[in-house]
DNA sequence: ATGATGCGAATTTTT
DNA sequence: TTCGCATCAT
């Protein structure tokens, strides 16, 4: 992205709309009748409810360029709307492909995020900022609410930063300021959230930064206080445009409404049931109430699907058939029946993994009777990130291919931060959360004491902290081997601050000189960690992704916002990711494994969330299954190793919620199949155990009360589980309330044998044989007695 | 000031 | 089990 200057909206575009107008419109007869009639209501709020894979980035795009066609908007008169920097691309790039020119012209075609720093550029000083404001991320952001905590002379281990972080952002996400937080919120973070809360924000203006939740917000405030700044923006975009409107948060709904409030030309795309993001402020309630919103809002429904077979369209129905609330859409196909929807069970995690690696060998080979696939048309999609050790370990050992998609973003690996904090220092002397990062990195014999007085100095004189040291070094308050090293690192920023005004020395030339004089690079090059040589790649990597930018400033901003990983090597391998990460992507064959309740739907938001958590993970499932476009396959195990320790797992109860006429059960060799749940031969957890594990899972789901439940309930006593192969020392108990009984023998990884001598909730006290008597967690201990079966 | 050991916690993630 | 962090020992 280049800088706000040169995209500046207001003078002009490239783009002749009235040039257009007189061209046909080839472009309509390519949409089905729904796409067509969003396309072409134009005026007036639209929500445009878009299935999965029902061909809504094309409507989408196609209005945009209707728009301009029909000279209704010039390009730097429509506002575009998406969530993430992919999306935004996408859409640029066939916009630009259908108009048959670059789009230069489409200046706020954009994330949430990147709009908002693009405006409040313009408009900082009424946030109380200045325009060359820098923008914090979370990294950031924790560090110096840690500063704050600790300043304040709070235990920042019983109240982490961490925890304060996440209820600002909530807040924010919400569109409240510190003064607008509701009293019930009050006894946030031990009574004290609010005050740090305006703390942080106090701090955050001082240092002239802005966190990613402050650039909507802060938008939303200028919007409020000041009619004329938002009269003059709801005057410039006539058209507004949201892609992903059911992820959208207060904050971001406020901005829109306010924005589109005058002629309410807004045209929201979204699917109530892609949304996974509540957690994070997301709030299906926006796409919910849109009518309600816009009286008169026109709703067109995509429901023909391009991507999946009518199996697994109808498999995916069955599912998501069981949430409340919905707006209601039924996704259709010509394409026919397709195959349907494969279930399996499996002993254990490391099984299913070893199935699924010989079933993908075999598609790539084509052995299952269809063409063969290549590696890169199959995807592995798990609830949990820690699901995907299983298979990676199991394809490091078979030799196959893989590529774990969403793991740490680039910009968000160590020594691109570093290497970024070093630039940001470089560019701006008075970024003091980057001189922090830096001042000890590489180890410089500079630790808390020798950062202390630099505080203190540049606190005392009002200084940033790069001239705080530097009169911490001239005073001869820091000495030795750490002042050499300071001063050495001061004279540095201030020679590579020279250099980046210097015509003569390229900015890739100086992000190298910077990184090598430093001593950064040396750093990792003497590093033995067997990682560091792929650090060193990145940072190769990163100075090379300096060239297309102008200078190392505009670089800085760019990656604050944008900046993706998915550098796709061409490789053809299996993609292994979250059902998250898997939003938007589709693949002809996918595997779904680990449908366990606990696992899937997780316990954790069963219990934070209750019945509304449960239905983003039936959301979840219903995202999960409809990203398959011809072979769906679903899998449980009946025991995995949680924490170390073997868990007897139950089938999901989506697994019930399958409609059977579209569902195949496998039947692998070694276990007896008989309806869905798959049960081991031989043993098994004997009904009373199994229907009590269910009570209490019932009694923890509070309010769960489906019929797919039920049913699985009463089938689950005939069923049977599966017990652990290697361990005779079967866990008893899967929930917080423990079963065990005093003096009981019991198994604990860590401190062996012992006996319970005391029982609280879910803690035990315990005497071990040789490690003495500890608390303990009932989760963590095993009962030695074999379960009688 | 820095490396070693130990304890507690462990969905989901974009910007 | 593994990771990150904090305290401890050098």
């Amino acid at each position: 992205m280049s800088s706000f200057d040169e995209m500046d909206a207001f003078e002009g575009a490239s783009l002749s709309a009235r040039a257009m107008q007189a061209r046909p419109m080839p472009y309509l007869d390519t949409l089905n009748p729904a796409q067509r009639e969003a396309v072409e209501c134009l005026d007036g709020p639209v929500l445009m409810l878009a299935g999965a894979g029902t061909g809504k980035t094309k409507a989408l795009t196609t209005r945009i360029v209707h728009l301009l066609s029909t000279g209704r908007a010039r390009p730097n008169e429509i506002l575009s709307v998406t969530f993430t920097n992919k999306a935004a691309r996408e859409m640029k790039e066939r916009v630009a492909g259908m108009l048959g020119q670059a789009v230069e012209g489409m200046p706020w075609l954009g994330t949430f995020h990147s709009i908002c720093v693009k405006l409040l550029r313009r408009h900082a000083e009424l946030a109380g900022l200045k325009s060359n404001f820098t923008i914090l991320d979370t990294d950031d952001q924790i560090r110096l609410l840690k500063q704050l905590i600790q300043a304040a002379g709070i235990d920042d281990k019983r109240w982490p930063a961490r925890m304060l972080a996440g209820i600002i952002d909530d807040w924010k996400n919400r569109a409240l300021t510190p003064d607008k937080v509701p009293a019930g919120d009050a006894s946030a973070y031990n009574n004290r959230g609010t005050e740090f809360y305006a703390l942080y924000q106090t701090r955050l203006r001082e240092l002239n930064a802005v966190d990613f939740g402050d650039l909507l917000l802060h938008m939303v405030t200028i919007f409020q206080n000041h009619p004329d700044v938002l009269e003059q923006y709801q005057r410039w975009f006539r058209y507004i445009m949201v892609d992903e409107y059911q992820d959208t948060n207060v904050a971001q709904y406020l901005w829109l409404r306010l924005l589109a409030g005058k002629h309410k030309n807004v045209c929201c795309v979204g699917d109530d049931d892609q949304s996974i993001y509540g957690w994070r402020g997301a709030e299906v309630g926006n796409i919910l109430r849109f009518e309600k919103d816009f009286p008169g809002a026109m709703v067109v429904r995509l429901e023909q699907n391009y991507r999946s077979t009518g199996h697994i369209l109808a498999a995916a129905a069955g599912v998501i058939r069981g949430n409340q609330g919905r707006l209601g859409k039924e996704l259709w196909t010509d394409a026919g029946d397709g195959e349907k929807v494969r279930l399996i069970g499996h002993w254990d995690g490391e099984e299913e993994a070893r199935w699924i690696g010989e079933e993908i060998e075999s598609m790539q080979r084509g052995t299952r009777g269809q063409a063969p696939l290549g590696l890169d048309q199959m995807a592995i999609l798990v609830r949990a990130s820690h699901q995907m050790r299983a298979f990676e370990d199991r394809f490091l050992t078979i030799g196959l291919p893989y590529r774990v998609i969403g793991g740490p973003r680039f910009y968000e690996r160590l020594e691109i931060r570093d290497a970024m904090a070093y630039f940001r220092v470089v560019v701006s002397p008075d970024d003091d959360l980057a001189f922090e990062r830096i001042v000890n990195t590489p180890k410089r014999g500079l630790g808390d004491k020798a950062q202390q007085t630099i505080q203190t100095i540049a606190r005392e004189n009002g200084v940033p902290l790069v001239e705080g040291a530097r009169l911490a070094v001239e005073s001869g308050q820091i000495k030795g081997k750490g002042g050499g090293a300071l001063r050495q690192l001061v004279e540095g920023i201030a020679r590579w601050g020279r250099l980046a005004g210097d015509a003569d020395t390229t900015h890739m030339e100086l992000a190298e000189i910077i990184l090598d004089e430093s001593g950064y690079t040396t750093m990792w090059q003497n590093d033995k960690n067997p990682d560091s040589p792929g650090r060193l790649e990145n940072l190769k990597e990163l100075v090379k992704a300096l060239e297309s930018f102008e200078n190392l400033q505009g670089f800085l901003e760019h990656v604050s916002l944008v900046m993706d990983n998915d550098k796709q090597d061409a490789d053809e391998k299996v993609s292994i990711m979250t059902l998250h990460a898997a939003k938007g992507l589709e693949f002809p064959a996918v595997f779904l494994p680990g449908w366990e309740d606990g696992l899937f739907p997780s316990q954790r938001s069963m219990d934070e969330s209750g019945l509304k958590g449960l239905e983003e993970e039936r959301r979840l499932a219903y995202v999960g299954i409809t990203r398959a476009e011809q072979i769906c396959t679903i899998s449980f195990a009946g025991n995995r190793r949680v924490f170390g320790q073997w868990q007897s797992q139950l089938p999901s109860r989506f697994i019930d919620e399958l409609p059977e006429e579209h569902v195949e059960v496998l039947t692998p060799p070694g276990l007896y199949g008989g309806g869905y749940g798959a049960a081991a031969p031989g043993g098994g957890m004997g009904a009373e155990q199994v229907r009590s594990t269910i009570d209490e899972k019932v009694a923890q789901a509070d309010g769960y009360n489906s019929p797919g439940w039920k049913r699985m309930q009463a089938r689950a006593g005939q069923r049977g589980l599966s017990q652990p192969k290697e361990s005779k020392h079967q866990v008893i108990d899967l929930t917080a309330t423990s079963s065990f009984t005093l003096g009981e023998r019991v198994f604990h990884q860590k401190f062996g044998y012992g006996a319970i001598t005391g029982i609280e909730g879910d803690k035990l006290e315990v005497e071990f044989e040789k490690a003495g008597t500890k608390k303990v967690v009932a989760r963590f201990v095993s009962a030695t007695d074999d379960v009688p079966f």
